[in-house]
Formats: structure tokens, sequence, C-alpha cells
DNA sequence: GTGGTCTAGACCACC
DNA sequence: GTGGTCTAGACCACA
């Protein structure tokens, strides 16, 4: 995995395992690698991974067995979802219509670039 | 000034100038503030405010004369906006639409709070 | 049976053995379930099962017969009590007056809810 | 600094230090040593430190300014006292509740200890 | 100087 | 084997 400079390995790993959880790339109740083979997976340190897990953990994501290893929580898809809808809703669209007002971009504006961009990402 | 914790002080003062530059709270060829007397008006080292000035004159937006202070460019707005539009629609966007798709928003989605957020602004 | 991480799950399942045979859910010398049965019962691996019994013999409230099981000795319910008691008055009572001290909480105040808790107890 | 076995190094100095907030031995808005100094102090590693203080600054009773340090909250008391309190009455005392049921412990017969550990609290 | 993060390696309890 | 935690040391951005 390639990281960005911009955020914390550890984030960028807690992120990429949310959204592989959220596309169900991972199912629920599923046993996620343990700290160790993640870390051997990702070219990181164990404890980078320690964190991430401890990131997804404190927000009810994972959970952990004691000497058995993480698992995905039941209802992780649904916390996850409220968590980034409410991220975007409240901090990303905010911040994003204040740029588009001050560049006086126009909601029709987007309307190409977005479905361009959306294309793309299939 | 309030500050984020994500980015650094002294581009988020930047920004913040810029900002000030395009919706012509500060006018074109108008002496800006000397670094001491903004950095008691942002309440930060004085250091801080040399970085942030020293990044608007690396994108040719303000000049300084020696011993006078510094002055906002003819065409800050014209180079402002470009900058800041490139950026939008090469970063921004792009991430924008990665999260629109995997929280599975659409465009129309996307029309009733914008609209509201662009009445707030003004 | 869910278990806390905070402690081992084989001293968690070795209290809860002595809970019961201390209110008589579990009678005076009567043979206690197999390890392996226990262990699917309680849903953990027989080894945890086996160091949960080592605990309670290591303290003579059970004892085992060679190919046949694990009793409940005599005067079990005399050992778990003056054990519990102890633990009760030393370690945990100390520790739960210095948070009553620390948060203000007087003697009087926990009045009303443990005979509260007391009643649901029932 | 003495710390036991039973429970993280890292916790417990973050346990220390907002019982020193919430006595008042470390004032409000007050900055409080860096996490370097502190490392020294306590005679452990400045990771230790760090996780202390990530786990103070997600409960909100410090911020921190980059570049600056660490200062505690403004209402740094009330949300360690209510914090606090939550724990005592919801987890902490039922627990206890259930101990004295299981070992036939009256709500009177911890009134003299209980007043002594007071005293010796002073 | 400050905090933030990562690597490396160790030891522990637990299953 | 699993996770949990600590030490040690490094580099970075920032003030």
């Amino acid at each position: 995995m390639e990281f960005k400079n911009s955020k914390g390995i550890a984030l960028q790993i807690a992120d990429n395992l949310s959204e592989r959880i959220l596309t169900g790339a991972i199912a629920i109740d599923e046993k996620i690698p343990s700290v160790r083979e993640l870390a051997v997976e990702m070219g990181v340190n164990p404890n980078t991974i320690v964190r991430s897990y401890a990131e997804l953990q404190s927000k009810n994501i994972i959970s952990n067995q004691r000497g058995i290893g993480y698992f995905v929580a039941k209802d992780a898809g649904k916390i996850i979802k409220e968590w980034r809808k409410q991220e975007f809703y409240n901090t990303e669209l905010p911040e994003f219509v204040r740029q588009m007002d001050i560049l006086g971009i126009s909601y029709a504006d987007l309307k190409t670039p977005i479905s361009n961009l959306l294309k793309n990402n299939q």
C-alpha cells in the first residue's frame, strides 16, 4: 500500500479498512488479519497497525478477543456510514461550498465534472 | 483567529489573507499589516507571519519594499483565483466525489444542502 | 457467557463458579461439569477451563478424582467467603473509599443507591 | 512515581493527572509539563506520556497547541467529575453491591470501615 | 524548544 | 499463535 504524506499512516490504514468494510470487501463478523500479518502485508511496523486497530476499536467498528484476534462488529457498516456521513455533511461539505463561493463556482458548474469523476470511479 | 491542528498555522493565515484579497476585504495595491502587527492581531509568533508572507510572496500575490512593508500585487486576484481553481478541480473535487461515491450520495442529493449553505455564506 | 477484557477469562470463570457455589447454585459434594462440557457451555477453549479449575483447586475449593471429575469441597463455601471477604476489605473497599473521597461522595449518599441495587439483585 | 502492575503505566499517569486537576493541584488553563519533561519526572519513556496525554485529550480534558504544549481545558474539572461519577455509579457501585450481596455485607456494616478509611485519606 | 509519528525490538498475559 | 504495553531512538513539522 502507498501512503500520502499529509496524514499519518495508521489513520490511512484505518480509513482503508473501514472503506473495505463499507464496500463489503471485508464481511461483518469476519476475523480481520492479525496485527503482525497486516503489518507485513502493508509493509509497516506492527505498532502502526496496533494504532490503526485502536482507532477503529474506539469507534466500535471492530472488537477484539484476547489471544484470538480482531473481528468486525455486527453493525460496523452502519457505524462507519453514519460517522462518514456526519463528517461529510458537517465538515467537508461546508468547507467545499465555502471554496465554491469564493471561486464563484455554482452548483450547475459541478454537474459535468462530478459525473465524469463518478464514471471513472466505477 | 482560531486554527485547526491539521494544517500549519502559517498556511492557514496565508489562506485567510488570500481570501481577504479575493473578496476585496484587502484592496489591490494596499499595504498589508506589518509582520508584528499581524502577529499581535492573530495571536501568533511573528516568525509564523513571516512564513505566511513568504508563502504569498512566492506565489507573487504580495511583494515587499524594504523598510516599507508588503503590498498586494496588481494581479493578485487573478493569481489566487487560478491557483485555487486548479487546487479545487484537481485535488479537492476528486476526493470529494470519491467520498460521495463511497457514501452513495448523488449529484442531485447535494442540490438542497449546497444551496442552503450558499445562502448562509452571504 | 460474556467476558470483560480487563481480566483473564479463566479467572472470570473461576469467580463465576465460586459465586455459584456460594449461592448454592452448585451444591457441596456435587460433581461439577467436565472440562470439555463447561468449555462448550462457556464457548471457550478447554485449556481455559483447565486453568479455571486449577485456580479453584489451588484454593481447595474443588478437588479432582482421576478419571471421574471435579467435586466441590466440603467447606468450599467457608473458604470462598473468607477469601472474598479478605479481598473485599483489604483491596476493594479502600479503593472504593478513595474514589468516594475524590468525588466528594459521603457514606450517607450511598444509602439510597445501595438499597436500590440490593433490591434488584434479589 | 510508583506503578501498579494491573494497569498500563500510561493510564495510571492519565488518572494521576486527572486527579491532580480535580483536586486543584493543577489549575485550569495551566500549561502542563511537556511530554519530555514529564517523561523524565516520571521515569518513563516519552512515548508513554504521549499515550497518557492522548487519552486525556480524547476526553477533552486537555488540549494542545502545536509547538507550544498542552493546556488544561476550561471545563476540565467538570468533565472529569462527570466522567468519574458516571463510572462510579454505573460500573463500580453495582459491582461493589454485588460483592456485598454475595458476602452478606449490609450497608450498616460499612459505616465503621468507611469512616475509618476516610479519616486516613485526610 | 514543542508535539506527532514511525521503526525496532522486547516482554507480558492470554488462548 | 494472539493482542497489550513499554523502551529506545529517530525524523518531521512547527513556534
